[in-house]
DNA sequence: AAGCTCTGCTTTTTT
DNA sequence: AGCAGAGCTT
């Protein structure tokens, strides 16, 4: 691999800790990896490093390319995500970890939880907040590592004479998640920092695993990931990458202090910058700027391109977002016909839903493509009814999958269900036999229950067979809940085959639980050249040499949800940042007035066109130079061919 | 206690 | 338009 001076002084770093501080599009992934390979060559011990990405997806690239360039070797590199890396280290450690045999629960589970212990603390048509938002704040604070009195004192998001039963609600919550044996996203990254930096032998044995500890996306740790870094660190050397101007996570907890004080935090740290962009042409670049330029932040960013000059950024205007879907796919059918791949398109939304207008066009065509970053295949309701029969099998205390398997069930309600769940919980001893027969005393006039769960349970050393069983016993009832069933019954399929390529049943419920596989990453199984329809958040770490950026409109940059709090308003413009550099050659902003006809959805403005000078719309003044804009379905004239200079070396 | 109907809200973003 | 939660009817 070749680098340029300041790319190869951070692969060949030696010597104490380090922080890359790389723009967009300048080589982050690239020196991750080259820096991998460096250690490899120079005599580390593979095994011995430990890199951890933000996503389940950035993990697997990196893999799939230290393989590329080393061969068998990258196995035995261990990546993954914060969250893989300690539920895994939890597992090896069984005795020192109490939560080994823990049920990894999702966001799903999480709020059916909060649920219950909700309805026990509202008064009576009182105003409270919805257990999604119990779920948000309280993982919020953990993330931060604050506790929720002191993030309540810090924001001030409820009402005073409900702060008391909010605070009961989340510890019931706790108790409640501890009592079955869950343990959430935030119980394994609290769980695992709290033994690391509180039980001084597990931190010494930790601590002796590795050598170097290489992070991806540093921007987006939190103040909880940042605690396991340095428990973990020394004699282990930290090599953090991250770009400031890339932070989009803050909602979750992330904060980019862990960057913008990372010599403070780190002693002996050193920070080393890139920012020659191999990426996009320099009038991507120019938007890209411009639009950090325009913050009251000082971002001290200027990307330059290392590849020259291309056409102008477009920015067209349309009548509606249907029109907008029908341009972006009318120009797709067209470079496609001028030879074009489809995979060298990528559509960007703000939010899953703002794609679908795309998606429906795209449909319509039969245009390949694959969504990524929307709703996943696992937290579709048919798939979930699925996989909980499954956990019922394999825990008889998963109160959730019992509630929700049982309730499938005709004349099965939350009561029945939950008393039946409840003796089950509380039977001693219990064998599969004892369950059974308990369970069938229980089921009256629905035998089906225990048919089907016997069927499972006879098939559960065989995944394939086992997930087959569960599909089939529930066929007859789900068929009777969804409509559109043919199309939902398509999913049980891919489940099936996807749990062919798990050894055990646990194994594939974990996996699941812990990286949701998008209905996109099943789509790349079948398809290979494919358009990418794709969110913001999702496209950090991608790149395409065509972009649409759809829905570039007020009301989405910033969202209206972030109106209001500076902090949130100026990560939106981050993210528009990081949507803008995901283009190589060609990049084309789309908006619409987001007129609405009456009776037909809800629009951003009821009351029809405003214009666009709407709430800090950010994209309001783009100068004439930087952009080529165009109106009504009319592609602007087309743009003066500019060249691209081929892919330099780097 | 179950299940239906109505209402009102929804839409960030993800491990 | 579609869904979850609340409330009403059986």
């Amino acid at each position: 691999m070749d680098f340029n001076d300041s790319q190869r002084a951070a692969v060949e770093h030696s010597g104490g800790h380090l922080l890359v501080l790389a723009g967009a599009g300048t080589g982050k992934t690239r020196v991750i990896t080259g820096r991998t390979i460096h250690l490899i060559r120079g005599g580390a011990d593979p095994s011995r490093l430990l890199l951890l990405t933000f996503t389940r997806r950035a993990a697997l690239e990196m893999k799939a390319r230290l393989k590329l360039e080393i061969g068998p070797a990258a196995e035995e590199v261990p990546a993954g995500t914060f969250h893989h890396f300690c539920l895994a280290r939890m597992r090896a450690m069984p005795k020192a970890f109490g939560e080994a045999g823990h049920t990894v629960i999702d966001r799903d589970d999480q709020l059916q939880i909060m649920r219950m212990v909700r309805a026990a603390h509202r008064k009576k048509g009182e105003r409270f907040p919805q257990a999604s938002e119990l779920v948000q704040v309280t993982s919020f604070a953990r993330n931060s590592n604050i506790t929720l009195e002191q993030y309540i004192d810090r924001f001030e998001p409820f009402e005073e004479e409900i702060v008391g039963r909010v605070l009961a609600c989340a510890a019931d919550y706790e108790a409640r998640k501890r009592a079955a044996g869950y343990m959430d996203f935030d119980d394994i990254l609290f769980s695992f920092a709290l033994k690391l930096h509180g039980d001084g032998a597990v931190r010494k044995h930790l601590q002796g695993l590795f050598d170097h500890i290489l992070v991806d996306e540093m921007q987006d740790t939190n103040p909880l990931q940042m605690l396991i870094l340095e428990g973990l660190r020394d004699p282990a050397l930290l090599f953090c990458v991250g770009d400031d101007a890339q932070s989009i996570y803050a909602f979750r907890g992330a904060d980019f202090r862990n960057v913008h004080r990372f010599t403070e935090m780190i002693p002996g740290a050193r920070i080393l910058r890139l920012e020659e962009n191999y990426r996009s042409s320099q009038e991507i670049l120019d938007l890209a700027n411009w639009l950090l330029e325009e913050s009251p932040l000082q971002y001290g960013r200027r990307l330059e391109a290392v590849r020259g000059h291309g056409p102008k950024p477009a920015m067209l205007d349309f009548d509606s977002d249907l029109d907008e879907a029908a341009w972006i796919v009318g120009d797709l059918m067209e470079k496609h016909d001028a030879g074009a791949r489809w995979a060298d398109h990528m559509i960007i939304a703000r939010a899953g839903y703002s794609a679908r207008a795309t998606e429906a066009a795209l449909i319509e065509k039969k245009i390949p493509y694959r969504y990524v970053g929307g709703t996943q295949l696992f937290q579709a309701a048919h798939v979930k009814d699925v996989l909980c029969m499954i956990r019922c099998v394999a825990s008889i205390l998963d109160e959730i999958a019992w509630m929700r398997y049982l309730t499938l069930w005709p004349g099965v309600g939350d009561r029945t269900a939950a008393s039946m769940a409840s003796e089950l919980a509380s039977l001693a001893d219990p064998t599969p036999e004892r369950v059974m027969r308990l369970l069938g005393s229980l089921c009256g006039r629905n035998p089906g229950i225990v048919e089907g769960l016997e069927r499972v349970a006879s098939a559960w050393n065989r995944p394939r067979e086992a997930v087959a069983a569960a599909c089939a016993a529930l066929d007859e009832r789900l068929e009777a809940r969804y409509p559109r069933w043919d199309a939902r019954k398509r999913d049980l399929e891919l489940l099936v085959r996807l749990s062919a390529r798990h050894g055990t049943i646990e194994a594939f419920l974990e996996t699941y639980a812990l990286d949701p596989l998008t209905s996109s990453m099943v789509a790349r199984l079948e398809e290979e050249d494919c358009v990418t329809l794709i969110t913001a958040h999702s496209a950090k770490g991608t790149e395409a040499p065509v972009c649409y950026l759809v829905k570039a409109e007020p009301g989405q940059y910033p969202h209206v949800r972030s109106l209001g709090d500076d902090d949130a308003i100026e990560e939106e413009r981050r993210v528009l940042y990081v949507a803008v550099t995901r283009a190589r050659d060609q990049l084309t902003l789309t908006r619409s007035l987001g007129r609405v006809r009456p009776g037909r959805g809800w629009g951003l403005f009821p009351d029809g066109p405003q214009g666009y000078a709407a709430d800090g719309y950010f994209l309001t003044g783009v100068p004439a130079a930087i952009v080529e804009t165009g109106t009504g379905g009319k592609p602007v004239p087309p743009a003066s061919p500019g060249v691209i200079v081929p892919w330099r070396s780097r």
